[in-house]
DNA sequence: TTACAATGATACAATTAGTACAATAAATAG
DNA sequence: CTATTTATTGTACTAATTGTATCATTGTAA
């Protein structure tokens, strides 16, 4: 399918930031399926100019956005829609499908020879890297 | 045997430039046996083609993983895996797969929606009973 | 007025693509 | 068999496209 050209909507009297009304309405045309998981979104200047607006209020909505993990930016590439994050599921299932998931990763991590000390040393130095970029983040 | 056709796949959600992602799983591919020293890889164009990618993109991906001594290219004649990967590569290789594919659980596994906790403890769960299970083998 | 939030301007960095080239191998003419 | 030409392969350099960072400007409310 060819790509749907985004459309959004501003309203300046509803006295929302447009970078507000931008996130508003990417995450409402996801919600309604209108934009999908893997599309790829206007690059932040293609947009602005749609908008006649300045391409650092797209990068910022486009920024909020990536923060919330709904879509994922690429310097030098543009800018995706990432997997919907599961909304509802139950308990039960999304413990059980963080299970499946380590039981995959511990298996293959076993296959390819690592040692149990191996693999918890790694997992415990990455989370501590991962949570130090999301701090940094927050700086 | 005839030269299974090298079969990358890239994931625009992954947020990892296009080279990391083939210089990764051209490793992962070394390290699991699926690919073997001596091997020769696709030629930048083909393997461009194949992906749907400019070719300059492979030839980055070929160029990291020959500073790596991984892969030996010589211009005129292809690229191939290094026959005697030195220790320091192997023990590096070996490293970097386990990192690797933590990086992809836990990305997964956030990308699903759950916490560093969450994470942390259901991977000391798992491997404890992993190392149990083998205790009992033993028995 | 002053403070702050929103937006705009400018310069920058990362990734990928385009073009021309050099080295090697393969094909071919003699 | 050797020399020459042609095709194939990787390399180098540059350009284009994308998001990022920083600061300036504007408008509005306290």
């Amino acid at each position: 399918m060819a790509e749907n050209k985004l459309t959004l909507n501003l309203d300046i009297r509803s006295g929302l930031p447009i970078y507000t009304q931008i996130v508003n309405q990417i995450q409402s045309q996801l919600v309604n399926g209108i934009i999908k998981p893997g599309d790829q979104l206007p690059t932040v200047r293609a947009l602005a100019q749609d908008l006649r607006v300045n391409f650092n209020t797209v990068a910022r909505a486009y920024r909020m956005l990536d923060e919330a993990r709904i879509i994922s930016t690429q310097q030098g590439r543009g800018t995706y829609i990432t997997e919907i994050p599961p909304p509802e599921v139950s308990k039960r299932l999304r413990r059980e499908s963080l299970e499946a998931l380590t039981q995959r990763f511990i298996n293959e991590a076993f296959r390819l020879g690592f040692s149990e000390r191996e693999v918890s040393r790694i997992v415990r130095d990455s989370l501590k890297l991962k949570k130090e970029a999301a701090v940094n983040d927050n700086e």
